[in-house]
DNA sequence: ATTATAAGAGACTGAACGGTATCTTTTGGA
DNA sequence: TCCAAAAGATACCGTTCAGTCTCTTATAAT
């Protein structure tokens, strides 16, 4: 009576793939066909329409994410240190780790026009709100800890960092070279140890 | 001998705005046709297929926004306010000012992977290297004139404030609250404020 | 081993796509 | 005013899309 499950989530983690490396829209039932070697009949048994395949695969890969830059950020101790290592790894997904393709956050919220009335949008509202509230959460207790500026406001200061950061991935998509990534992390870097307070 | 390039220019003029807001791959003919009120015949006497459309409303739209950059900068003098005149005027794009649909080249460069093989292409490429030349002479010429720090590295400074700019405007569509530009042009506004010498 | 049922295959459907071919209307120089 | 050429309308074509329907095969409890 688990046969079904296991291929059900197999046609999840593979769609997911695609998804966050050709768009959402853009991935064709048939793409997700080819790469799962599934035919239309067993993907249509699992799920009711593609639209509901997107939205669990989006909530797969942003999972995947969210774990990642979890145990990368949970690792350090002094807030600045959080803040960065958060920046080196959200800007290391570019690279394919965990989930090929970038951050499917951001690989979402630039399809935002094409997907309309679409279900997966206010997922991807709620994925973006996570990430802020998250990075809002780390300055605030660096804050309460002293070990940034008592001054900061945490929401602005969240919203510019991740601007930034979702910025470096435009342009990264852009220009192949793969110095863009570096050229953000080292002025965020900058950025961050100035609004720190000094380390005893 | 001239109705044709009249209504030629129209179709573009329409074309771009569409494009611009719906994405060049999911604007389809017929959204254009109903935005024209141009039948499918007359279009298609005056471009051979989509992509000419797509290219030469692409270029329309780039060249609206540069001359829209332009005015503003060239009006300051020093370079430290051409930066700022840059990023006020280039974040008060996504309010449709001069074209509706924000930044051309952001709007594009979002849509690369699904424009592989296009002739579109290589334009986006070439506009985004337009709009970062021209901002590291700002900064270039900013240095000359001992009106920006001498230590400043022109191109990666150039690559870190459009990174912060383009992510603004990935942000900016997803919170409708409107207040992510300003968020972003008061931190660049301390951004460019550190980096400029003592004024006279 | 049997067999009801779950899982999957694959042909098919209607709609929408970009593009073409043909016909009709408008334009402007003579 | 005339009429060739330019401009535009419209029906149509092949293809591809998401989704459905029916038939076959695999599974697992008995």
């Amino acid at each position: 009576m688990k046969k079904g499950e296991l291929t059900r989530r197999t046609i999840i983690r593979k769609s997911a793939i695609i998804f966050n490396q050709k768009g959402y829209m853009t991935t064709t039932m048939n793409d997700i066909i080819q790469e799962t070697t599934i035919q239309k009949g067993g993907i249509y048994r699992h799920f009711k329409d593609k639209e509901q395949l997107m939205v669990e695969s989006f909530h797969y890969s942003t999972e995947m994410m969210r774990n990642h830059l979890m145990t990368s950020v949970s690792k350090q101790e002094h807030a600045a240190d959080k803040l960065i290592a958060f920046v080196e790894t959200f800007l290391q997904l570019s690279e394919g780790e965990p989930i090929v393709g970038g951050c499917p956050i951001f690989n979402a919220a630039i399809e935002m026009d094409d997907l309309e009335g679409s279900a997966l949008l206010p997922s991807i509202n709620a994925a973006m709100d996570m990430l802020i509230k998250w990075m809002v959460k780390i300055i605030e207790d660096g804050i309460q800890q002293q070990e940034l500026k008592p001054l900061l406001q945490p929401y602005e200061t969240a919203i510019y960092i991740v601007s930034t950061l979702e910025g470096g991935l435009v342009l990264d998509r852009l220009k192949k070279e793969g110095q863009i990534t570096k050229i953000i992390i080292n002025n965020l870097k900058k950025y961050i140890s100035m609004i720190e307070t000094e380390r005893q």
